[in-house]
DNA sequence: CTTCTTGCAAAATATTTGCAGGATT
DNA sequence: AATCCTGCAAATATTTTGCAAGAAG
C-alpha cells in the first residue's frame, strides 16, 4: 500500500479514487482475478467506472511493478492478475474448481540454474504452474 | 505420423488434405507458431484453406493429444502450439528474440512431488516456463 | 494553466460458430 | 445415403486506443 504511493510519486502518476480502488479491490482478494472479474467487484463502489480504466490500471500497475498477470491454460483465454508479493511465485490450478493455490519452492532456482548452465542463457523469470485437483476435489 | 493416422481411425475423424498439411508442417517447425503463422505457411501450398480450419484442426489434434498449446508472457496474446513429444516438456523464451528453447528437467518431477505432498493434492502436469536472454542475445 | 486520467465509443486482435455445399465412407 | 469436413461470413470474446471533458498538481 505504501509501497505503491511511493511508486507513484516517483514515476509522476497520480493516485486517482479509481486507481486506488481498483488495486486496494486486487490486493484484498486472493484469488488471480481476470479484468472483467475485478470491474464486477469495484463497480459496486464506482458504478461509472469503465472497464477500460480497469484495464489501464492493472497494465500501470503491472509496468510498476505491484502486479503481475498471467493466462492459464484452459477456454478461458482472458488474462488473470494478481498483486505480487515480492518474492517469485507459482501456481496451482484445480482443474475442476479452478481455485488457484500459490506457492513457491527452492528447486524452481535450482532448475533455473541447470537452465543457465546447460544452455549458457541467462533465465531472469520462472513461471510455474501445475494443473490437478486439489485436496477437496480430490476426495470427491 | 502413424499415431496420427491410428487416432484417427480410432474416433472416426477423418485425415484429409488438409489436416494433414497442418499437422505436417507444425511437426516440421521446431518453433512454437500460431495459428497465425501456421496458416501463413500451410497458404502457400493450399491457398484457399482457411484459417478457421487452421483452428479447427489445432483444437482437434490437441483433443487428440497430438499437438499441445500455451500462452506465453508479454504481449503477443495469441496461443502457440506444439506438435507434443510424449513426454511432457517445458520452454524457454528469449525475451530479446523470442525464441523458444524446450527443455525437460527430473527437477520437475520433484517439485510436482513436493506439491503434491504438502498440499494433499494431485497434480497431474506441470508447465514450467523461463523467460530471459538466449546464449545469443546475451552475447550482444 | 499544464499535464494526467477518465469515460465512452470505436477499433483492434484473437478465436469460435452456423450454415450450405463438398468430400469421404 | 449418411456423416464428416471445409470455406466463408458473421458472431464472440478480449484488450487497446482516440478523443473530449474533467481532475490534480
Amino acid at each position: 500500500m505504501h509501497e505503491m504511493i511511493d511508486r507513484l510519486q516517483s514515476q509522476g502518476g497520480r493516485l486517482t479514487a479509481q486507481r486506488r480502488l481498483i488495486f486496494e479491490t486486487l490486493a484484498g482478494l486472493d484469488s488471480h482475478p481476470t479484468a472483467e472479474e475485478v470491474y464486477a467487484i469495484v463497480r459496486r463502489r464506482a458504478p461509472n467506472l469503465h472497464i477500460s480504466t480497469v484495464y489501464r490500471t492493472l497494465r500501470w500497475l503491472e509496468q510498476e511493478g505491484l502486479v503481475s498477470s498471467r493466462r492459464f491454460k484452459g477456454k478461458r483465454r482472458q488474462e488473470r492478475f494478481d498483486s505480487s508479493r515480492p518474492s517469485e511465485h507459482h501456481h496451482f490450478v484445480c482443474t475442476v474448481c479452478r481455485r488457484v493455490i500459490e506457492f513457491h519452492s527452492p528447486l524452481i532456482d535450482e532448475i533455473k540454474e541447470e537452465f543457465t548452465h546447460q544452455n549458457e542463457a541467462r533465465v531472469e523469470l520462472a513461471s510455474v504452474e501445475l494443473y490437478g485437483l486439489c485436496q477437496n476435489c480430490r476426495e470427491k
